[in-house]
RNA sequence: GCUGCCGUAGCUCAGUGGUAGAGCACUCCCUUGGUAAGGGAGAGGUCGGAAGUUCAAGCCUUCUCGGCAGCACCA
């Protein structure tokens, strides 16, 4: 027999032979690093025979895969036994790998908290130590059944007993221990390979991700190849962790929350000015792109959203408010009598600007209608759902509804991917996912449509050149959609712009228009958002930017200081001038040394702080230093005016540091 | 909503049963200093809330509210 390796060279056998086999024919480091084989793009063990003609990779944790591997092995031969050492009530569930590492869900008789992490760690490290073996065998169904059984590990019964079709079950083993894990593997060959990791942090999930079911304990943990690489990843969560927007939303008096209006935000003015400035640029785009703009009512009677299909299927989620004049007898009920009558707060735009479109008789001849509106939602968010500026229970999302034709699909859904394309670029946002979410099972409308809807979406990305991922199953009831997701600080990705077809709701509240034929048709519908909401995207620009904003949003833009008193007066009337020219610019006359107010306006992510000496006043001239670049720069008052004015001109993103600490 | 952890001064945090602390910020005084903390003094907290145990509770118990992480949810 022969296989193939991945240079393309052939390896002849007289027998078959195993993965190991083949990697000691090619040499004896590669088979002591080996961690697992390739075999036809399958990831498998290195003791499995491989067949005949097989292309072959031998892995090692240099590889993705192989990391993959060693972090899969850790979860589920290392911390899944020394878990049952030290708690054998515990009853495993699934321990897979995640990005960086890895979790395993276990049932606890005993509540785990972080401070038992350290402890499971140690008892880890004891296992490693032991280095044994790790041996696959494969049971049939009965088998692997009744061996759990015996040792009550029911959630692993219960995976067995769920999968259909298969009588062979595969079971690791470890040398001479009693332990035994059910899994699909691969694994590393013995525990001697693992590199370094930490247990993380740990938390509870459902058991299959169900909220009807039990909650089990997950830990999670990370691994990496060596100790250096795991200190540098943790570094880097720690580095991370100062970007967080609320340290720094605290820290440049942003916004606060606080627990009266939980979820709602309390706009500072350094916040406010940020939020100002996004409108406005958005709304110059928009504009641009043909919009108009509209304003809805906030508070609307149930009938309304009855119609809509709200009060149905997305009830849960809103505000109620009975339509009844309260009470204000001392110590009385608030309604007198039981309400009858509700309205609701609007937890979205649509089928108010269906209201605004179904005025008036619209032709052909008006579509597409870009109706935009800064629209404030209210969404009864579940309290754990809730996120600093991510998940907020109030938002105001810059939406926008395009009622048009169905052979306009492709153009209007083209024409947003480009807009948004356009202004994620002017924020220098660069780690952007983009899914296509398709038809679910629960759906309305035809496939044929649907077809249509999704080919339309799909070529308007492939047109556009932009990269995406399919997202099955993913899309709205009424039609499929873009998401556009940013990552957060710490790699959490959250759902900023939403682009989204629909054929129902313009049906349910019959809205049409008249074709050239005479004869009414309906208009398709796209909601769709660049931002998604203000609060979310200043969220993520926040992180994004570690504060060090763009000129042009920067809520404090310049702060001037004479270096002694007698300067003040020149850096004042500096003050006057630029702000009569429209600079966000402050005075700042303290009794303070330089250094002093410098180290303070930096920490404050002021952009430039402007200094006023004697050489300065004489020569009509101001030394600045701006945030993250650190060095001083002289410029004549007029040209460093000019400069300001250009960067706000053109939104011009921050320079990049030089020096990366 | 669920699981776990946390809640002390404006901020960051120390304080495990015996008279509430530190640094920063704030106010005042000295200092007039050329680019990331000059010096001194002062003011500031019913320790998230309620109930309980105790001679005594920031600390122990129960309930409750909120925050954090994850899960579920995210039209």
């Amino acid at each position: 027999m022969r296989v193939m390796l991945p240079d393309g060279s052939f390896k002849e056998f007289e027998t078959e032979v195993n993965g190991l086999e083949v990697a000691k024919t090619i040499s004896t480091s590669l088979s002591k690093a080996a961690v697992a084989v390739r075999v036809n793009g399958e990831l498998r063990d290195l003791s499995d025979p491989v067949p005949d003609n097989a292309e072959v990779a031998i892995l090692t944790s240099n590889d993705d895969d192989g990391l993959d591997i060693m972090r899969h092995t850790i979860a589920a031969q290392v911390l899944a036994r020394a878990i049952k050492n030290l708690y054998p009530s515990a009853r495993l569930a699934i321990g897979p790998t995640i990005k960086d590492g890895f979790y395993y869900d276990i049932a606890f008789e005993e509540n785990i908290s972080l401070d038992d992490l350290e402890k499971i760690e140690k008892e880890m490290h004891r296992i490693i130590k032991e280095g044994h073996k790790i041996e696959k065998k494969v049971y049939n169904r009965a088998d692997a059944i009744s061996l759990f059984k015996d040792r009550g590990e029911d959630y692993k019964v219960k995976i067995i007993e769920d999968t259909p079709n298969s009588d062979a079950f595969q079971i690791y083993h470890q040398g001479e221990t009693s332990f035994i894990d059910l899994c699909r593997g691969p694994h590393l060959p013995s525990l001697g390979k693992i590199g370094a990791f930490k247990l993380t942090k740990v938390a509870g999930a459902y058991w299959r991700g169900n909220s009807q079911n039990e909650m089990l304990t997950r830990i999670y943990g990370t691994a990496w190849r060596t100790q250096e690489d795991l200190d540098k990843y943790l570094h880097q969560i720690e580095e991370a962790e100062k970007r967080d927007h609320r340290k720094i939303g605290k820290e440049m008096d942003l916004f606060h929350l606080q627990e009266e209006a939980q979820g709602s935000v309390f706009w500072h003015p350094h916040g406010f000015t940020i939020y100002r400035e996004l409108e406005s640029y958005i709304r110059e785009k928009i504009y641009a792109d043909g919009y108009v703009e509209v304003k809805t009512p906030q508070l609307m009677h149930s009938k309304f959203w009855e119609a809509s299909g709200h009060w149905d299927k997305y009830r849960e989620n809103m505000f109620v408010v009975p339509d009844v004049v309260p009470n204000i007898e001392l110590n009385g009920p608030v309604f007198k009598e039981e309400p009858k009558e509700f309205m609701a707060l609007k937890p979205m735009n649509c089928p108010a600007h269906v209201q605004i479109f179904k005025h008036g008789i619209k032709s052909y001849r008006d579509l597409p209608i870009r109706m935009a509106e800064m629209g404030c939602c209210h969404r009864n968010e579940a309290h754990g759902a809730l996120h600093g500026l991510m998940r907020v229970r109030q938002m105001t999302q810059d939406d926008a509804h395009i009622f048009c034709r169905e052979d306009q699909i492709g153009e209007e859904v083209k024409r947003f991917v480009a807009l948004f394309k356009d202004v994620y670029n002017d924020f220098g946002f660069t780690n952007i996912k983009l899914l296509l979410a398709t038809r679910p099972d629960k759906r309305a409308g035809t496939d044929e449509t649907w077809d249509k809807a999704e080919k339309a979406m799909a070529d308007a990305l492939n047109d556009l050149g932009m990269d995406f991922e399919y997202a099955p199953g993913e899309g709205a009831f009424y039609g499929p959609k873009y998401e556009f997701h940013l990552v957060d600080s710490i790699g959490r990705t959250w759902q900023c712009g939403t682009c989204q077809l629909d054929f129902v709701l313009p049906e349910r509240l019959d809205a049409s228009y008249m074709g050239a034929d005479g004869g009414r048709y309906r208009p398709v519908m796209i909601h769709r958002a660049v931002f998604g909401s203000f609060e979310r995207f200043i969220g993520l620009l926040i992180e994004s930017t570690a504060g060090i904003f763009p000129f042009w949003l920067s809520p404090t833009q310049l702060v001037i200081s004479g270096v002694t008193e007698a300067n003040n007066p020149t850096a004042e009337a500096l003050v006057k001038k630029f702000k009569a020219e429209g600079i966000r610019v402050e005075f700042d006359g303290r009794n303070e040394k330089i250094s002093y107010k410098v180290r303070e306006h930096m920490n404050a992510k002021v952009t430039y702080v402007g200094i006023i000496g004697n050489k300065e006043q004489e020569n009509g001239t101001i030394t600045v230093r701006r945030l993250g670049v650190n060095e001083q720069e002289t410029y004549t008052v007029d040209e460093f005016l000019t400069k300001m004015k250009e960067e706000i001109k053109t939104r011009a993103l921050p320079p990049t540091p030089k020096d990366s600490e």
